[in-house]
DNA sequence: AAAGTTATGCAACTTTGTTGCAAATTATTT
DNA sequence: AAATAATTTGCAACAAAGTTGCATAACTTT
């Protein structure tokens, strides 16, 4: 695990730091989504607020965590799955909100589908959040 | 127009009063989506912050709009089409936000698309959300 | 081990959202 | 049309979320 964790971050350019072997801990261990406030609490307070921020605002730049899509004001994150690099992400993949746990889940296998757009709009990027009962809940 | 917007509160049981007034007002003449500092912005610090938030959650309970999901944390909201009523939202479309001007629109026509989920997922609703070049910017 | 580089924590601040309550506005009744 | 009842508004005070600058601490390179 530690040695998984040294080289994630090596193969981004990122120094090894205490905060950042955490966080990404988090991610690796975790199956579904973490939101900011997560992370502080299962990091049990040791990192200030800040360092919290710059480090997922990092993680995310470099390519190793993508965030999902929500219709509250709450910010989710989850670790790209694998080829994602620097400013080009590649997990069009299908993300779901379970309403009774509230846990969010990466459908790794479920690619989401194109769309036939009205004339005028070109697509980009598509994304797709589907709630509902996860298969823990049901 | 001022009948109109009579007409959508009264069916919705909701008193009419000038910051509702006006900030349905803004929903009806708006082509895409407003977010909160928008109608602050629109509707020249007329009314209380306070009051914009309060009148932005009944709307949305009543289902006179509905929410957007953003990968950011950005709340935005939308004018329901038509049949959606308190608690019950119905507007299964795609919603598409512009990378060059940043508007999000509703693309009433395009419905979400279905998709097979794994098993021990049970689906209650699907959001999606394109990002791209819309029509007024190509 | 020392120097150079980068990340962290603190403080101070801004922005965003919430709650209680008195005053004002709107709806209803007489 | 005026009085009463019900609801909404704005203010104040607060809580939560996020940002920035900078000195210190930690990590990396030589
Ligand atoms: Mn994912
Ligand atoms: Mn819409
Ligand atoms: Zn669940
Ligand atoms: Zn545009």
């Amino acid at each position: 695990m530690d040695v998984q964790i040294d080289l994630i971050l090596k193969r981004n350019q990122l120094s090894v730091t205490g905060s950042r072997m955490k966080i990404l801990e988090l991610f690796l261990e975790s199956k579904g989504a973490l939101a900011h406030g997560d992370i502080e609490k299962r990091t049990g307070e040791k990192f200030d607020r800040v360092t919290v921020y710059r480090t997922l605002q990092i993680f995310l730049e470099k390519g190793i965590i993508h965030n999902i899509p929500t219709s509250d004001n709450s910010v989710r994150y989850a670790l790209c799955t694998n080829d994602c690099s620097e400013g080009h992400h590649h997990d069009n993949h299908v993300h779901f909100v379970c309403s009774a746990c509230s846990n969010t889940t990466c459908l790794a296998d479920v690619m989401v589908p194109s769309v036939k757009l009205p004339v005028g709009f070109s697509p980009e990027e598509s994304q797709m959040v589907v709630t509902g009962i996860c298969k823990d809940c049901k």
